[in-house]
DNA sequence: GGCCAACTAGATAGATCGCTCTAGCGGTAG
DNA sequence: CTACCGCTAGAGCGATCTATCTAGTTGGCC
């Protein structure tokens, strides 16, 4: 199956630093000469494994880091006790992460979203696509736990928007406050949603 | 005073025009080439009003963009008969705005503070100033409305947070569903804060 | 061994980037 | 009128960008 044991590597380690670089410095913002230094990989291999260039990689990335941060978030949720404390841990996780970070590390497709929400239609409707799976597979969660449909996919919106939102604050300011007040609003709400269904 | 009566009119062209095209494709994403062309404006004009380049025409746009914007929403507020409609008004006056223009008209900063949060200190602090002032802006409207430090601080951010974070998943679904979402999440908890006082 | 496909490796093209430079225009002051 | 100054005007610089192109290497299969 695989004729070169060594296949794969170098796609995934292109792969790897590529997300990396994009949650830091943005689409336009990282080169593929800075991509192909940091993936420790040859020029050629790039356009090799991504022949449509930087926007084919650009559009595998956004899904394959999408679908790596909804596992993680979805992790950090089954590991507590119950929903509002998972909720909670994650906003309080991502904080976590930011500071240990330098304030780089926050959501994955949040600024390519924005740069290319205007320009680069086939890019956008990748991170659409992200939004919408994590829109989905929150609400599902909801769904299990008694909350009803429309209810729950507000919910799952409002969570996201408050953490991609709180990034945004957070990374501009160096400081995890917005995060802070943030999840103290997601588990709130959270909680009125659970204890409105469980009547 | 003004030698030239068409004294600064190229160089406020030079300004709107920059808002505009950072607004909508980001600092990286921007050319300087571009910008002359919108602003129908020479070369040399751009470097004789920006001696500091890109950078400093960066930091003068998000000021300038930063204070417009908290001066537009404080008059949507204003307008209001109470401040539960008027945070209401401010969230669906988006959601018209961004319609209207085809979703790329949304906050005039929040792309740039992400796109230099990790690569250009000096307009990160100026995206973190910007936001320091729309949260100091908004507090004292709270406190003015009889809620206490602390807690209309963190409304201020609450409010920001979620506009931020829907205005992302709005450009990016191509629909208004965040921020209509975001909208009654906001006047939910505003309204709590305030009851909370009434007391 | 010989052969083919997969992959690595990097030089290089053509366009565009931010930026610098010099020349010229128009109004004011002396 | 001449001298000066704020500003306009755009050609052009080196660097960097994405993308292409050819050559070399590797490993499995007959």
């Amino acid at each position: 199956m695989a004729p070169n044991p060594k296949a794969g590597n170098t796609k995934s380690r292109i792969l790897d630093a590529t997300a990396e670089l994009f949650m830091r410095y943005g689409y336009t913002g990282t080169g593929l000469k800075q991509i192909v230094a940091d993936a420790n990989a040859p020029f050629g291999s790039l356009y090799h494994h991504f022949p449509g260039g930087k926007q084919e990689l650009g559009v595998e990335v956004i899904h394959r880091s999408g679908a790596m941060y909804l596992e993680l978030v979805m992790g950090v949720v089954d590991a507590a006790p119950d929903p509002v404390s998972g909720v909670r841990d994650c906003f309080s996780g991502a904080a976590e992460v930011l500071r240990a970070t330098d304030y780089a590390d926050a959501c994955p497709i949040e600024t390519i979203a924005l740069e290319v929400a205007s320009s680069n239609e086939p890019l956008r409707e990748a991170t659409a696509q992200v939004f919408e799976s994590w829109i989905v597979g929150a609400s599902a969660r909801f769904r299990a736990a008694g909350v009803d449909e429309q209810t729950g996919r507000a919910l799952a919106i409002m969570l996201i928007t408050l953490l991609e939102g709180a990034f945004v604050l957070c990374r501009a300011s160096r400081t995890t406050e917005a995060l802070e007040a943030a999840g103290e609003t997601a588990a709130t709400i959270v909680d009125a949603a659970l204890r409105g269904c469980a009547t």
